[in-house]
DNA sequence: ATAGGGTTAG
């Protein structure tokens, strides 16, 4: 049916322009073009309407006919049908044209065939800036900055001047090369001799490129000297904050952008979702979502994903479930996103049942949907489902990774078979990382295994020497196993080595309030209400059979002096805090920078059922859900 | 004919 339309424009054009020739309009060459869509010859694009062309010369009107249709394959990607297009450009009279080679160029260079494009130029009789500019960007647009630098070496040795839009290309390759070294600083400097500095596409890039170095104030500098700002500008410095954890900054120029009359876009939206995501500002998250609903902004996957993701790490998996339900159109990430929170807060029945979903809805599992259904089987200690995804993932054809092993660790250690485990770690096809042998290392903890806690221990040590986790759980499994010779010596080498354990503490955010709390917290206004409440509370859970589990102090000290660290644990406080201060029956959050400790895991589970009220707490590893006397991790993590 | 910004895991 293409065909049929395609050879009648041709007719049409030989018999009305009898000076081109003949070769060139033979049907035997235009017809095997496979054309994108049929409309394309009658709808206006380019500026050209399909009866136009018979105006003017043939040439111009076989020149329009090719710029049409690499258009099209450029836009839609289908290089395949711009090679054929190709072809027939290679044997016209434009095959020597710089502009027309310029636009086969850009075409490669933006289906990301880069070595296509490559050819081209090489082969290009004449080039102009455009041809340079046209591959730069094409290098820099597709993960290639170190080539796209080399060429606009090359470019300036050859002595072509670069413009606005080679120099906007050149400075992002420089923000994304590596190593840095000072070239982003030499270029910046390029870019103001040229009186390029301050136009917004090359400025925005310069920008970026600070904030990709973690040179914020001069991020800001550049900022404040841009001769226009568009969307695009704040956005690079809003998510430059939002990458470095700079939530509160991100927020603070979302409101001065909104101030100044811009528009936000779904960029913005997925960087300030992402930063209170990661640092847990729920409530400021929960305003901009408010806001962007009244705005009418569309709520399109990609801040939709970081949407989901946001309410299921702050907390509240419900929110999180009905994003995904709204979003209009899932990708692969918004299951992803989904599967990732139902694993991390343990529930691992409804990530098996949506990875099912998700496999009905013929959406393809990638690696990452794959690690998350594993680590919610490892979470819930679902071990034949674990088993059988990761089975059935190598069938997929995905070659596990790492990660995809440290899951299999997990979930053969929780399961209490700590031989097979190490039987698994001996015969996995790849060598074994730290993360592994930590995996080891834990479960051997939780089901206190000295000897072969000791051996995981010392693997860990080798491969991730810098980390205190491992030697405070090592000291622990020690301690619990009354050894206290061998926990002093792993607390003398943990010395030796300048291993720092990481001040533990937590926070809770209440009203727009983040309250952030330290063991033995003396500082904060409230710590004579919160002692007496953490008595009180103490008291309750005693009575309920809570014995303290001293274990879990590391500074080596009598056993009562123990006993009485342990009630001043960050979480312990921040418990008693946000007790104090949040209505009955809400269910308090609570976020931790290190894993629970034990002690508090078992005071904080009677404490639920004391209270009635449910408790989240969120660690570096996972969520606790506490209700009624239990936890969603089923007191394994 | 050529330019700059955003997502999930670890």
């Amino acid at each position: 049916m293409l065909s049929t339309s395609v050879s009648v424009t041709s007719r049409l054009l030989y018999r009305g322009l009898g000076s081109i020739p003949a070769p060139l309009y033979d049907d035997s060459i235009i017809e095997p073009l496979g054309f994108p869509s049929n409309d394309n010859l009658h709808r206006s694009r380019n500026g050209v309407r399909v009866f136009d062309l018979l105006e003017g010369n043939g040439a111009t009107a076989l020149r329009c006919l090719y710029n049409m249709l690499l258009k099209e394959c450029t836009v839609s990607k289908r290089v395949d049908q711009g090679k054929t297009v190709h072809a027939h450009v290679a044997k016209s009279l434009f095959r020597c044209e710089v502009v027309m080679n310029n636009t086969l160029l850009n075409m490669y260079a933006k289906c990301g065939s880069l070595e296509e494009a490559r050819k081209v130029f090489d082969e290009m009789p004449q080039r102009d800036f455009v041809t340079w500019t046209t591959l730069i960007s094409g290098y820099s647009q597709h993960g290639q900055p170190i080539d796209a630098l080399v060429l606009f070496i090359q470019m300036l040795r050859d002595g072509f001047i670069p413009n606005e839009f080679t120099l906007s290309s050149v400075v992002k390759a420089a923000a994304a090369a590596e190593p840095r070294g000072c070239c982003g600083q030499q270029l910046h400097g390029f870019c103001l001799k040229c009186g390029y500095d301050l136009n917004v596409h090359v400025g925005s890039s310069l920008l970026d490129m600070y904030t990709r170095y973690g040179l914020m104030d001069d991020a800001q500098l550049v900022f404040d000297a841009l001769e226009s700002r568009n969307d695009v500008s704040w956005n690079v410095l809003i998510a430059g904050h939002a990458r470095r954890c700079g939530t509160e900054k991100a927020l603070e120029l979302f409101q001065r952008m909104l101030r100044e009359g811009f528009r936000p876009s779904h960029f913005s939206y997925s960087s300030i979702f992402g930063a209170c995501s990661s640092t847990g500002f729920l409530e400021q998250g929960k305003w901009v979502h408010a806001y962007m609903i009244k705005s009418g902004e569309k709520l399109v996957a990609f801040a939709g994903n970081t949407l989901i993701d946001m309410y299921a790490k702050s907390g509240s998996i419900h929110d999180a479930r009905k994003i995904f339900d709204r979003l209009a159109k899932r990708d692969v990430v918004s299951w992803n996103s989904l599967l990732t929170a139902y694993a991390q807060h343990g529930f691992g029945r409804e990530a098996v049942c949506l990875f099912e979903e998700m496999r009905k809805a013929e959406i393809t599992p990638n690696e990452i949907s794959f690690l998350s259904v594993l680590t919610a089987c490892s979470h819930s200690g679902l071990l034949d489902e674990g088993w059988h995804y990761f089975e059935l993932m190598k069938r997929d054809g995905i070659v596990p990774k790492a990660w995809h092993y440290v899951t299999i660790v997990d979930l053969l250690g929780r399961s209490g078979d700590l031989d097979r485990a190490l039987r698994f770690i001996r015969e996995m096809p790849i060598e074994p990382t730290a993360a592994i042998w930590k995996a080891l290392l834990n479960a051997c903890r939780m089901h206190k295994n000295v000897e072969l806690g000791a051996y995981a221990a010392e693997h860990v040590f080798e491969l991730d020497p810098d980390d205190p986790g491992p030697h405070v759980i090592l000291y622990n499994i020690y301690a619990s196993g009354g050894r206290w010779n061998d926990a002093a010596r792993v607390r003398k080498k943990m010395k030796e080595s300048g291993v720092k354990k990481e001040p533990a503490c937590s926070w809770v955010e209440i009203e727009n309030a983040i309250h952030m709390f330290v063991a033995n917290d003396e500082r904060h206004p409230q710590r004579e209400e919160i002692s007496r409440k953490w008595e009180e509370i103490y008291a309750k859970i005693k009575d309920l059979g809570y014995v303290p589990d001293t274990s879990h102090v590391v500074v080596h000290v009598d056993q009562q002096e123990r006993e009485v660290n342990l009630q001043y644990h960050s979480e312990k406080i921040a418990l008693a805090f946000a007790l104090l201060n949040t209505p009955p029956g809400s269910t308090i959050h609570i976020k931790k920078n290190i894993r629970v400790c034990g002690d508090c895991h078992s005071a904080i589970k009677l404490v639920s059922k004391v209270v009635e009220r449910e408790i989240i707490v969120r660690d570096t590893n996972r969520f606790h859900h506490f209700r009624d006397g239990t936890c969603s991790c089923g007191d394994y993590w």
